[in-house]
DNA sequence: CTGTTAGCGCATTCAG
DNA sequence: CTGAATGCGCTAACAG
């Protein structure tokens, strides 16, 4: 069945397009009787606006471009929903690319998306590439990216500082006693902010002469598995048990402290253990995660308000940043 | 700065429009020469197509729109995943909704969605209203159902039956001789597919003879922390301990395994614990969740080939049921 | 292989 | 308050 278009519900109602266009839009300047007319018409034959023509003749788009690395990674949903609800509500809507972690497949989305002109485009980038980077600055609606706070922006930026997340954890640690330290992570070469925060770590842990006695990384995806598995090898290379290990995030971390449980080690007597997210899981423990809230779904949030306060005109932050905090449970 | 349009890429390769947008697509019927000529033009303007008037033109639009009823649960991004990777492999995209399970936004959700004509649907159905389902039927695009395959489609579906795997686990629990039976849910009214694999549960319970002596649900979205909570109050309040709970998925029967850890009851000898979906967390436990491994990443691939497989013409089922198995752990 | 002619379905001018 | 003319940027169909 041919879709039905504005000229037929013209038609039916016995007025122009454009009256008719007006009438179903917002109803400004339009008689009440013929906006009711019009209404009844466009029930009447189940019309559909088409927004492929009405954004081509001018009507500004209203969708809204979201590139992120992963949806595995559970933090990513979470800044998804965020996003989603914010930009709904505001009679936006949202497509969706993924890039995978790969900068190849990152420009790729970005081109795909902006063909589509979208109103505004936020980006959780993996690493952008000399092209990906030249086509977001000549792209011209408002880009956030998203998750990290200390970078140098293409247009925004919304997030926490990674570095200084990763320092707290490392003066955390070093402040309730441990000496011996070690970090598990995953993938850090795909995962740059991972990366920072592992940086950060370090950085606090050499500042207040703590050592570090291991360290352990996998080029995977970060998961409750990989994080068990590294941890169960990293103990029994290491030479001498350290006294707390921190972990890449939080999946990792809770893998780490089932891989205690299963071997019989007392956390944090034996080992200590903190991670990077606040995730559900970590805290519904029977030891509560020790690690960083990082205020997900806020973070979308916040992305989603600079970019509506752009549409407004209104004066907006070039980075904002949406903070962290240690959440001290009972692992670390 | 203006955006460059096709007409400025064809005036620098000194060619007419619609050769350079030949060239720029296929580059069928297009000698090489030019081909090259105008693929220079358009490098060195940083032309990118609009795919709005491309769309309105005539070629088909290449996005597929995706509504899903939430992103918390873990279960949808990872639907999302397998879509999104098999949709971009082959040219598509995907525009997201997320109707949160409410009837009222799925409808809003389908009409804007829908007003973008997009090549094809896929929706993880809250509760579809009398409009939705009008609209759906109207759309006269690909549509395909996900989760379920034991519905009536309005086009095609892909899933699961709930109702078996619900019964499978029941069978399972009486069949290792389990006899008192309890049942631990979220907000069944709102995730109408969990009451489904309830409903089976029971039924299999009833048929072979189990008596059900406690039953608790809450109007809240599924978490860990809520399947902690309900379970420290069934225990609590029941007069009788169950043998064996089962719960509405694996986030909230990893919180009831958390609960008996801290409570001091083991698994399974003072309790038995089942969950439903197969994810991460409950199999890397210390005592690894006998669950129900429902294949999210496959439900969102297959769906995904079904829609590539009605572009091409070729026959497609209208129903597929995606399978589930059930992952004996140590929990139960 | 290339170009010309016509739209796609709607919204933005401007007149009434 | 309503309508007519015009064009958004691109592509399908035909003709060269």
């Amino acid at each position: 069945m041919k879709r039905v278009k504005l000229s037929q519900v013209a038609e039916l109602a016995g007025v122009s397009e454009i009256t008719a266009s007006r009438a179903l839009r917002n109803g400004a300047n339009v008689a009440p009787q013929t906006q009711k007319k019009v209404a009844e018409a466009a029930q009447q034959l189940g019309y559909l606006p088409n927004r492929i023509a009405g954004s081509l003749a001018g009507a500004a788009s209203n969708q809204i471009g979201v590139i992120v690395p992963s949806l595995t990674n559970n933090v990513f949903p979470q800044v998804l929903q965020g996003l989603e609800s914010r930009l709904t509500a505001a009679g936006y809507h949202t497509i969706l690319g993924v890039s995978d972690y790969l900068p190849e497949r990152e420009e790729v989305m970005i081109r795909t998306i902006l063909a589509w002109r979208p109103a505004a485009l936020v980006i959780g980038t993996a690493s952008l590439t000399d092209i990906s980077r030249k086509m977001l600055e000549q792209a011209d609606v408002p880009i956030v990216e998203i998750m990290d706070c200390d970078i140098e922006p293409i247009d925004m930026a919304a997030g926490i500082s990674q570095v200084q997340a990763g320092k707290a954890l490392g003066y955390y640690l070093t402040g309730r006693g441990y000496e011996r330290l070690a970090y598990i992570g995953h993938d850090l070469e795909a995962d740059r902010r991972a990366g920072k925060r592992r940086e950060g770590f370090l950085a606090a842990a050499r500042e207040t002469g703590a050592t570090i006695t291991a360290e352990l990384t996998a080029p995977a995806p970060s998961s409750v598995a990989l994080g068990r598995d590294l941890t169960a090898r990293l103990l029994a290379e290491a030479p001498q048990r350290p006294q707390a290990i921190c972990y890449s995030n939080d999946d990792m971390a809770v893998g780490g402290i089932f891989h205690c449980m299963a071997a019989g080690l007392d956390v944090p007597g034996d080992l200590a253990i903190c991670g990077f997210n606040g995730l559900d899981i970590g805290q519904q423990l029977p030891c509560p995660l020790t690690t960083i809230e990082s205020g997900r779904t806020g973070i979308g949030e916040q992305a989603a308000a600079m970019i509506l306060s752009r549409f407004q005109g209104t004066p907006t932050p070039t980075r904002l940043d949406t903070g962290f905090r240690l959440l001290r449970g009972a692992s670390a």
